[in-house]
DNA sequence: GATGAATGAGGCTTCATTCAT
DNA sequence: AATGAATGAAGCCTCATTCAT
């Protein structure tokens, strides 16, 4: 009975809001962005908006949702058959290439600001640590396939090597967010990184 | 009629203000605290407590400034009587003692709301820049100090670990902030870091 | 082509969404009741239902008219041919077995609800109006009748008697909406009423 | 330290308010009154009314407080001393001069709207329950006193007739609400209602 | 006839800040 | 200096109703 250009079309325009409200999060932070800069720049009503978010929480979550479904796209390669544990792991923290470089997540800091704010809120709180388990369970199932097959070193452990790696990520996003591209000096930062990590994971230079 | 005595009741009125708003910022955060909340928190009328600052921000603000004296003091014996640059850089990042551990600043999540929900405002933002500079430029010249009296390698630019530095301390406080206490595992990372930074400036474990 | 089977089918939709929307308002309540909840109850389209209805009031003022519709046949025998004008009046206000008990229209309460909060609407109003007269002459018809054979006493007069009639039935549905079942004493309070009706009529008790 | 003047200002402003609002609600009743039209009405500004009471409920909770401790008042005669039970009864049914006349409670059809529409909310239902008890063992304790002297029969149990007197008054005030000034016939059935407590309390007329 | 996406008016509430006393 | 009443902009959300398909 529904027709299905209706169907397609809401899947659309839910895809419209969401690129929408994504370009106003990354002008005006998560706390000051209102739902109706949402509305004006997604060219929808109120009520319209209403309609496919309930508000603006739920809107950023989606958001949320479908950087995360990206990233762990990223891992999704079985891990056995990978050649280079190494080679992941950069891919993941820098995207595709593997290359340290100045690509960041725009709407990374209005992410943070979203879980910083909320961090008194029960429910966004153990969104934050349901989202903060997931990624650090990625990074820590290639680490550890990683030092059984030998490729690392296991002298550290490989959960807390996880948690460093999205502890870098974290303030290294933090600090490009509150300060001008050129201070952060992101590649510089990235490259003395991997270094480190090269250290405890006993990885040998490429 | 004696001016002084005022002066006096001034300063510690002041002072009494900004330990409440800092016990009410801990628990609320920057955003969700109201000026009603410190009103009551402090005991003070809605009107006198704009006498003694005129908004919110403004007195966030000389909380912050605060917390920098403090941190500067502790940097500010002259460098060139110093022994150990590495006891420096330690007491520095985890306060007296020098020994990673569980302490934090219970104002920093609040700090890092201010700057990264404020990020978008000129004024806050270079507010924000400035403090990072002052920040960035006590650890780069002890590090720079360390290097020049070859207590400390210089394979690494000094600045570059500076800046390092303070990325690490941004994740650790960003993470800590926003998961409960026990996930982070703020004193293993820490631990880590510091055997990181061993390798960096060719420290010898103590 | 057959249009009928259309017509039939209208009619029972028509009748379905009554059913639903009555569910629906006994639950809510005529002012807390949304077109959506209907919709849902119903199982129709919002568009769908406006096709029936062209509002909630007027679908309200279906279920009303169906209710004078039940009321008025109950008293729609032929006021002639009747023996006992007291066991009519009985029936109308308790129900078909005439007596006093704790059955009450579960509608009644958003009845109430409809014309309390519209009595400053002109339409709604006299709409209200014409209901209580038709009520009204209703109950004067029968206590006249009863007066004319001699059954009742004619000490009070009908029409006022008629109007005392509703007076206490509405104020007991109104009661028993707002209080929880337990308090009102229904039963008891209607024996009481009935009592008080027997004098004024002079019936002798049966 | 807080001037005298305020306070008393405070208190005027609040009954102003409570003025103006109790000429609002009459007018709209209570679902159809927004904040809007009280603050125009009293004159004040959107934050200046929410500083004296929190919201609308509120506000209306404190404006049948008021009915009610009035009411409360007129009872408050210590029992004891009343010479006629049955004077007492009538003059807090009908007001100061005791006899039956066509005053009413403007504010009664909000009132009703009130409790009606809030019938399925826990806090509101549990508050009319609360004012429901206090009135009937008002006119409870009358009664039984007067049974107890003598002065009225005890065919009835006390309380029940109490509930019936509420019932009358409650049913009155509904179809005043909804029908036009004359069609309720106001004095006439409140003649007719005395005449029918005469008979339940074997008063003899007087 | 039916569908349900879209509209937008309308209400509620909060809070930083001002200002007369 | 201190007080706290008053202001009003700004956000959030709901819901009856319309209309293109």
């Amino acid at each position: 009975m529904s027709p299905r250009v209706s169907r397609e079309h809401m899947k659309q325009r839910r895809a419209d809001i969401m690129e929408a409200a994504t370009r106003i999060f990354i002008k005006h932070g998560y706390e000051h962005t209102t739902m109706k800069h949402i509305m004006e720049e997604a060219g929808i009503s109120r009520g319209g908006l209403y309609q496919y978010f309930s508000n603006k929480e739920d809107l950023f979550e989606a958001l949320l949702e479908e950087g995360l479904t990206e990233e762990a796209g990223t891992a999704g390669v079985s891990l056995e058959k990978v050649e280079s544990h190494w080679m992941l792991l950069m891919q993941l923290i820098f995207g595709e290439d593997g290359h340290p470089d100045t690509r960041m997540d725009p709407l990374a800091p209005s992410k943070l600001e979203f879980f910083i704010t909320g961090r008194n809120d029960e429910r966004r709180r153990s969104y934050g640590e349901k989202r903060y388990e997931l990624v650090l369970s990625i990074y820590n199932e290639i680490i550890k396939a990683g030092q059984e097959t030998g490729e690392f070193s296991d002298r550290y452990d490989s959960e807390l090597l996880a948690r460093s790696i999205i502890t870098f990520v974290d303030g290294l996003a933090l600090d490009h967010a509150i300060l001008s591209e050129k201070k952060v000096r992101l590649e510089d930062q990235s490259v003395l990184f991997v270094d480190y990590l090269k250290m405890a994971l006993g990885v040998s230079s490429s």
